[in-house]
DNA sequence: ATTATCTATAGATCTATAGATAATGC
DNA sequence: ATTATCTATAGATCTATAGATAATGC
């Protein structure tokens, strides 16, 4: 009995996650680019990997580099919608701190949930190119309103220069599990930790406790989740 | 009048630095393989930053891995020399913050120097691989060393969680500098600026002035150097 | 004899396209 | 007719090696 062949429609019975050859696809590539690299990873690897021939690829995808463009831009579309909406919520009750907080701990977890470490994709070399244009201004969008969060929440510079720069180095310890999962590091803690860390990097260490509730109260009104908090933590 | 050719000394004359043939190849290859990655920039593309034909590499190293792993090492063996004297120097006075800050400011200092972002290398997937074990032994004893003095500086944990973790993450922060510079955010004060932050994150903020002093007293007993801080810093 | 370069090329890729084929759906 | 697959391949690489050549140094 053939199974496959030209024309028969392949048996979907892999193991890969995907309802669809698309998402078999996405996620060989996450599999693949992000342990071996993006240029190192050859389409033909991608299409053994999913269990079809390499020119059927390009069925479903123009050029290599789209498949690229795809992760890329779902690696960073989630935790941008949501910074947005925490920055906008018309509420004085939430303040910054708080909305920083929340900001930091869903990316957080976004970052360390996936089924493959995507965030060492914006790490590559390949991905600072003008094709992926359209994923570094989304990146870059998220980038600012860290800063912005960060300048609101800081009562004053803890050290010399801007107060911007606390926002930027919390969005770079959130952007650093990517280097910690890359390592072996995370643990289920360790959203929730280097949100904590970003708060200190604040100044605002000594309300941590007033701030992570009010965190998980706005994660909870935008109507996103994030895994219960392990007990004692708060 | 014929410069070059068969058997013919290369007139020198490069505008690239390097005293010799193999460190004007390194130039080369750290600036391609940190801004167009290291299996997209082929060892033709260094011969001809250098001015030399393909083949004629293979006479200064014998793979191309080879040449990565020259990079490799150096971007990591200083700065571990530096944090093994920092951890070892006999001295009760010197406080483990001031060790921490003076390993975070004078790693950081080095990340930013250099002609080339030379760090970006280890977020390289190709860098994990077994290939190079010997630099990653060397940086995760660096690594390593960060938790240690982080562990004994802080004097209680500032969030749920091993006290260990404050030295990893101020390890973390410090290579957020590779991040920051690739993405154009890095001034002559950042390394200060990180490694005053590594101190907030390790709740020794309020003590700032003295640690700094220290670390810089520290750097100097080492006989190494780091350009002055901006007036105005301390 | 040794060193550093060159020319030429083997052999192994790799991406993307052309065109055939069979199942599905109108 | 459309969709999803296949086989086959063009054309462009890329790494590393073989072997020639000329300058240098003993």
């Amino acid at each position: 009995m053939t199974l496959t062949g030209p024309g028969r429609p392949r048996t979907r019975e892999s193991t890969r996650p995907g309802a669809t050859a698309r998402e078999e696809i996405l996620d060989a590539a996450a599999e693949l680019f992000t342990t071996q690299g993006y240029a190192t990873t050859s389409t033909r690897a991608v299409a053994d990997a999913v269990g079809i021939r390499q020119s059927s690829l390009y069925h479903h995808f123009a050029t290599k580099d789209d498949i690229l463009e795809e992760l890329l831009t779902g690696t960073v579309a989630e935790g941008l919608a949501f910074a947005r909406a925490a920055s906008a919520i018309g509420d004085g009750t939430v303040s910054p701190a708080a909305r920083l907080h929340a900001v930091a701990l869903f990316d957080g977890t976004q970052l360390c949930s996936g089924r493959w470490n995507i965030g060492v994709l914006y790490h590559l070399p390949e991905a600072r190119g003008e094709r992926f244009r359209s994923f570094l201004a989304d990146r870059g969008e998220l980038r600012g309103l860290y800063r912005r969060l960060g300048s609101a929440a800081v009562p004053a510079p803890l050290w010399h220069g801007d107060a911007r720069h606390h926002g930027e180095l919390a969005f770079r310890l959130v952007e650093s599990l990517v280097s910690l999962r890359a390592d072996g590091q995370v643990t289920p803690d360790s959203p929730l930790q280097v949100a904590d860390a970003a708060m200190v990097l604040c100044g605002a260490g000594s309300t941590l406790g007033t701030i992570r509730a009010d965190s998980l109260a706005l994660i909870a009104r935008l109507g996103r989740d994030v895994p219960d908090p392990v007990a004692g933590t708060h």
